[in-house]
DNA sequence: TTGTACGCGTTATCAA
DNA sequence: TTGATAACGCGTACAA
């Protein structure tokens, strides 16, 4: 992986094993045109020598990377707030996945689209392609830029008008499950806690508005309240809504984070979860089964997710244009709405 | 950051200024050798020409690769249980600390001493630098490897032997200021929860000792419990050892993760927290101030380190050797100790 | 089966 | 102030 400080090139092993380059080239390829004594002979040099091949100067010959940058679009300076565990797991499978294809993975908080890099304002060429993990509020960038550039992949909230390659879990049908799941519990006045001004949440808000509908339930906007991802200020924000009860009886919250924070603001004002509130989250982190009570959320795969990505990254990256994918949601009962 | 499918090049550019190659490259390099006038001209022909520099190439001739290898040695196929947020953060830091410096962040998660790599079976030079976030059990892989790369800075247990640059967490400090606090809130049975083979964990318990020992009061091994990291297995090894209570009255938990877990089987023991059970956690992670109840733990400066690690990194990259540093751990008092 | 010669896109050295 | 020319380390037609 590191450059040591005395390098030592093909050419030295070709003047060792008496040969040339090419022939070196050839051998450690594992190429058939090197007959089979002459490449175990080299082999064993090249290690011997301690060598190690320069991607660099291979993928310059080569014309390409063998690296996909991932961009996680998060806000900056928003640190131990951004913790969603969400993240660490899809970095983790794509990350293998890519490997398993021979790609490296280069991380990137800042997107391609502010060039204020130092040194030159100009992008460099230093990937084959792109992941972006979350679209966030930088959607029409997003399609700026894939349009441009072609190889992308995103994250995040499928939709119909979509140019690009999106990869996304069923918001709609995962929030209008949870909604639903609280009314057949009997609840009537429920309250939806996020931002929808991220897309990915706005489709669960719909899912949220479907679920009412069906049931002719009307919906309350005062009971609609923009609440951020980040756990420290979905705290703050939940904290007065929660002075609204009795006038809700049920809350679907964007994220198990924001879950977690209106479950502590309530039980902090004498609020039981779930004899006095329903409350059903979504992502499924790990803590969400751990905590008391434990969390009912709605199960992104995440892991099913990452793969697909890769693989239609890679679909792309061999001429193809593969279909946009919608990834079934599942409801994961627990505690905290009261079915058991 | 992506290639484009036909790339235009410093001579594509030299060719429309009419000037040579060599121009360009030290026009837009902003080299004073160049008369203003050209300069301008030929960055603006550049930018119309949606020119990006080649980093490969660039770097190939600077040698230099402007990138540092990340490595998490996380474990495979241990996904949705690795999910500590504090990983997360790291990364985070890490990134825009690097990116000040001009360098992206190559992640990986295979070490570079299990030498499966696709193709060839050698090592590449991708990166002027290492971090690794973490030595877990490959400690003696890790001192090799920096004794044979020299370019690596490591965060973990700093220990006094150490050849290479390690920055972490005052973690004997930490664990003594934990269970002191229990101690001194009149528990007299404190039972210890992690994983003793990993040499972070193991400092925390020296410092569970330290305390103990402080107080005249005998390590009981039975008390001991060696629980792993992740989440899923903590809550089954802490599960049996719930049976021991009354034996105990207290719990210093290696992470916030197994407090969590923990805490989750207690309640579910009918134990109480922190009425029957007190309980100290370790690393301060987001949910550890918004579940019920509230954890006390121990407060790693995860943005301070990763600023430190970068400082230092940059200094072996400029031929120094920087010394290690411990940084000073905090305990924030919450609910779950009892002290309110 | 192997070697020669050139190209990948950029920077650095030396002249001019 | 600018321009040839030679690296940088490797892959690959083409020739041998």
């Amino acid at each position: 992986m590191m450059r040591r400080t005395t390098e030592v090139t093909m050419g030295d092993i070709a003047r060792m094993a008496g040969v040339s380059e090419s022939t070196v080239s050839r051998a450690l390829a594992g190429s058939s045109l090197v007959a089979a004594k002459t490449r175990q002979r080299i082999s064993e040099i090249a290690r011997n020598a301690n060598f190690s091949i320069n991607e660099q100067a291979r993928n310059l010959a080569l014309k390409q990377t063998r690296t996909i940058e991932v961009i996680f679009p998060i806000e900056r300076g928003t640190l131990q707030q951004v913790s969603d565990p969400f993240f660490v797991d899809m970095l983790a499978v794509l990350t293998d996945e890519l490997g398993k294809h021979g790609y490296d993975v280069l991380m990137s908080r800042s997107p391609p689209w502010d060039e204020d890099r130092p040194g030159c304002a100009f992008l460099g060429a230093r990937a084959d392609g792109v992941i972006f993990v979350g679209q966030g509020r930088h959607r029409s960038d997003i399609r700026d830029f894939a349009r441009k550039h072609g190889k992308v992949v995103v994250w995040g909230a499928v939709s119909p008008g979509d140019d690009y390659c999106v990869v996304g879990s069923d918001n709609v049908g995962g929030a209008r499950m949870a909604t639903t799941h609280m009314l057949q519990l009997g609840r009537k006045r429920i309250a939806f806690l996020g931002d929808t001004d991220l897309p990915e949440m706005r489709q669960r808000f719909e899912g949220y508005c479907d679920a009412l509908k069906a049931h002719d339930l009307p919906i309350d906007e005062s009971l609609v309240i923009h609440t951020p991802f980040d756990i420290e200020k979905a705290r703050e924000v939940s904290q007065p809504f929660v002075e609204l009860f009795p006038r809700f009886d049920g809350i679907f919250a964007c994220s198990d984070m924001i879950a977690i924070a209106a479950i502590a603001n309530l039980r902090q004002a004498g609020i039981k979860v779930p004899e006095d509130v329903s409350v059903v989250g979504f992502d499924d982190i790990p803590s969400s089964a751990h905590v008391s009570p434990s969390i009912t959320t709605v199960h992104q795969r995440i892991h099913r997710a990452g793969m697909l990505m890769v693989e239609r990254l890679m679909g792309i990256l061999e001429g193809g244009a593969p279909e946009p994918v919608v990834i079934e949601t599942e409801l994961i009962v627990r505690q905290s709405c009261g079915a058991h």
